[in-house]
RNA sequence: GGGCGGUUACCCAAGUGGCUAAAGGGGACUGACUGUAAAUCAGUUGGCAGGCGCCUUCGGAGGUUCGAAUCCUUCACCGCCCA
């Protein structure tokens, strides 16, 4: 790829705020590439991240997706895990206090972390650090040296901190600890590119850059990548809103998340979580917008691309053949659980027997509202025994064959 | 150490003695429609019970009252202010 295509490549999906800055950025990439070309050496690249949880989800490998494109092109990349970070808990992208971690929670969180984002990055490309190697080092003197560089000011005008501020929430000093931790990282291992979500702002472009050029480094550059919006297409993903999508799940289950996105939200999902190059979104969107792609189909090749992603071509084909069935053609999907019931249960006594329903009320509710079928059939007595196997139906998606014993 | 305020269902948030299983919003669920689990519209959203009924819930425990989420006591947690 040509230095212009690479900067291109790499700076899709970027979201500073700001153009000035953006501008920055990519005039600064494209020279430290010609630069390190000239030298012949890769590009030192880096993402921290936070083993706060083990399970991860689609919003967690968008910095991992630009890692990974940065290892195509021959650069060095360190997936940092910050278990020393991890300490304070990151302020950032809460408007809350995080709560601090065990040294053996972090561990765990660690392993299944790493592991999960080599489903993305190339694992022989890849290089593991943790960052209490040298944070466990730093002196108090050190550490008040590096401080020096910031005012409380800094830290209050951002906004995580200012909501806290004016709602009258308390903001704990250790919290501030983390963006000088997060930029002696960068020195550290003089990185050359550091990249994060646009929480991450601060952290990388303020402290980083500040904390490097203060120890005579060059400062890294910030590859600050949009926020992918959750299921809902507006929020940002995240396990506690209930919006995201699970990388530890099926590929059927991911399929059909990715289908229930909001059209709108498309355009990031393309950007952030496929291996599609500008060209190629720039044509897919093309299509879409002059009617050539319907928007539907459209949304299929994505999350066909986001499948099998992590699964497989074949795996991803199989779930679009099980979303197809499902729910354009309506149809039973193929293998569905079986329960066999004994003979004069009603309805309700078998749908609570299942699982398909939690309560009995709730699945009064549910006939009330016709959505209870039997073998294609609306039933609307709950209170009837059920007479009779076939594929019991709750909803548009919830299958179970019933067998009487 | 002192003063004040908060704790309500999955989440946010009203409610200050009976009309409150508890407003409103979000989410979730169901239906209609559709281009899909998009969008839009409508409905449902504590449990048990084949009417009218019963039971559990408003941070925990106890109390006042015919009757409390609402009043009192106490404990816990959270926050603010003053020292």
């Amino acid at each position: 790829m040509r230095i212009d295509e690479q900067v291109e490549y790499l700076m899709q999906g970027t979201e500073y705020g700001d153009e000035t800055l953006k501008q920055t950025m990519t005039q600064e990439l494209r020279q430290r590439l010609m630069e390190a070309d000239k030298e012949g050496r890769p590009l030192r690249v880096y993402c921290g991240y936070d083993p706060r949880r083990a399970d991860l989800h689609l919003g967690h490998t968008v910095t991992m997706r630009k890692l990974r494109q940065f290892q195509e092109l021959g650069h060095e990349v360190t997936f940092l895990i910050g278990n020393y970070t991890s300490l304070v808990g990151d302020p950032s992208d809460k408007d809350v206090l995080r709560p601090r971690m065990t040294q053996e929670e972090i561990d765990e969180n660690s392993r299944t972390y790493a592991e999960q984002a080599f489903r993305i990055l190339d694992p022989q490309k890849t290089v593991i650090r943790y960052n209490a190697e040298w944070l466990s080092k730093l002196s108090l003197e050190q550490m008040i040296h590096l401080a020096s560089n910031f005012t409380l000011q800094q830290f209050l005008t951002r906004d995580n901190f200012k909501q806290r501020w004016e709602h009258g929430d308390a903001v704990y000093l250790h919290e501030t600890f983390y963006a000088i931790m997060q930029g002696y990282d960068a020195y550290a291992m003089r990185s050359d590119v550091q990249v994060g979500g646009t929480d991450q702002l601060f952290n990388i472009v303020t402290a980083a850059r500040k904390l490097m050029s203060y120890l005579g480094e060059k400062p890294n550059i910030a590859i600050i990548l949009g926020i992918l919006p959750g299921t809902d297409g507006v929020i940002r993903m995240s396990k506690s809103l209930g919006n995201h999508i699970p990388l530890n799940t099926t590929a059927e289950d991911m399929y059909g998340k990715v289908m229930s996105v909001p059209d709108a939200a498309m355009g990031s999902y393309c950007r952030l979580v496929t291996r599609w190059t500008p060209p190629q979104v720039e044509r897919f969107e093309h299509d879409i917008a002059s009617g050539y792609l319907h928007p539907r189909d459209a949304k299929m090749q994505l999350a066909f691309e986001i499948t099998a992603n992590f699964y497989s071509d074949a795996e991803a084909q199989k779930a679009q053949e099980a979303f197809v069935r499902l729910f354009q053609q309506r149809d039973v999907p193929v293998d569905i659980p079986e329960f066999k019931y004994d003979q004069g249960l009603s309805v309700l006594d078998v749908l609570a027997a299942t699982g398909l329903i939690t309560s009995k009320n709730e699945g009064r509710r549910l006939i009330e509202q016709k959505g209870v079928r039997l073998n294609g059939e609306v039933l609307d007595d709950g209170m009837q025994p059920l007479h009779g196997g076939g594929v019991l139906q709750v909803g548009k998606r919830h299958f179970i064959k019933v067998v009487p014993n």
